[in-house]
DNA sequence: TCAAAAGTGTTCTTATTACACCCATGG
DNA sequence: CCATGGGTGTAATAAGAACACTTTTGA
């Protein structure tokens, strides 16, 4: 192959790890591949880039294409580039996660999509590409993350309870927390609205519910707040 | 532009901020552009990657030319790739970062090297590209993961004193440390080797000089320890 | 009245901060 | 003998960890 072709040959692509959470575990939104290379194979979703697309532009309309949703949280973790890693030729990827209440998602505006399948990530099996590495780094970077930033909310309903937020952080970061220690140290923050709501319907003393007041974060931050968990 | 066409402007490369420590101040190394565009800019020094290369491997690359340098601390950060980041063409880069012991740089093996110069961090003006941001990017990525990992070492030569490694920490945090509390808690970690050994040719009390041990800080992280600061 | 999850304080332990003087050396 | 930076300990405060019972609701 002359230099000339190898160059033909080289693209760059997305890809990205949509989280989710459905009320216990932490979960990953996985496409099965409908063509070669990896056909029938689970694999995060992704696309190349368009040459006049900049590269978060193409993770959010990869997100887009497959959710429907638009204005999500979203970060870039790293590019993947190692010259064997498609088997097509030179592609390297940029790899990036993204947070979504999973009650906005619903299956399959996008036809690729009628493929896409929430995965428990003790479920994820081996994936295309080196979509597994691209998976784990994600995590590991989710995990760091979620202790240093208000971003667990973005994985939750507008109204929720302490409950349901310790049982969101147990999950990401693989541990178990104590419930008043927990709840002491959300509390003192000053972040959370009480709503003077509570659950509806619930076969045990109804929970209070919760809005993340994102004016007042910002606000502590301007103040030199800085959010660890 | 045809969209083959756009294709076949598409490239990558790799940029590497290189940090260096002169005992006093955090530096950088640039390079001055001797070809358009930017000529006669200060830029990072950086190169596309080659079709069989891994982008890793480029970036050692790099940094090698430049330095003559093999082996040192090297971390990629992310990538940057806004369509217009180039004025020649689509061109998306990786960012990484290196540290290395500023005394182990002679100048210029390389002869682009003639114009490398350590800049430290307040006199950086404009740089060419996008390249302002990549090192405000850099430099908060090792802001955040010289605390969590034994890192700095890596910019002092491989016997240093106390005063120099809490000025090392000071130069990056950008902030000023206890030296009782300092030198308290970096001894109680017991990642540092006494070497019975102090400074000669000082015009006062010679400091103590010590070793970071690496053995030791692998076998502590196997057992639970991690490095925080 | 039972089952199920919500809600709530205190004590103990550990980590962090603040702070000032004497010591060893070269000039 | 002076100037320079090296080296050291303690007390106060704050943060984190451990821990168990009562309350409210629906079935």
């Amino acid at each position: 192959m002359s230099e000339v072709e190898s160059f033909f040959k080289s693209a760059f692509s997305v890809d990205n790890v949509i989280f989710g959470f459905d009320g216990s575990d932490l979960k990953v939104l996985l496409i099965q591949r409908g063509a070669a290379p990896f056909k029938g194979k689970w694999a995060l979703p992704g696309d190349l880039v368009y040459p006049n697309e900049d590269l978060d532009t193409a993770a959010e309309r990869v997100l887009e294409q497959l959710t429907g949703l638009r204005g999500v949280y979203l970060e870039q973790v790293k590019a993947f580039g190692a010259v064997n890693r498609h088997p097509l030729g030179r592609v390297i990827t940029i790899a990036y996660y993204s947070l979504i209440k999973i009650s906005d998602y619903s299956v399959t505006p996008a036809s690729f999509a009628q493929s896409a399948k929430w995965h428990s990530l003790g479920e994820v099996g081996e994936l295309a590409f080196d979509h597994n590495e691209i998976l784990d780094n994600c995590l590991k970077e989710l995990k760091h993350k979620v202790r240093m930033a208000p971003i667990g909310f973005e994985l939750l309903p507008p109204k929720f309870t302490l409950t349901e937020l310790q049982q969101l952080y147990e999950s990401i970061l693989e541990t178990e927390l104590d419930k008043r220690n927990f709840r002491k140290k959300i509390l003192s923050m000053n972040l959370l609205q009480d709503l003077d709501e509570v659950q509806e319907g619930v076969a045990h003393r109804p929970a209070k519910l919760y809005r993340f007041d994102r004016k007042r974060y910002v606000k502590f931050v301007a103040e030199g707040f800085s959010f660890d968990i």
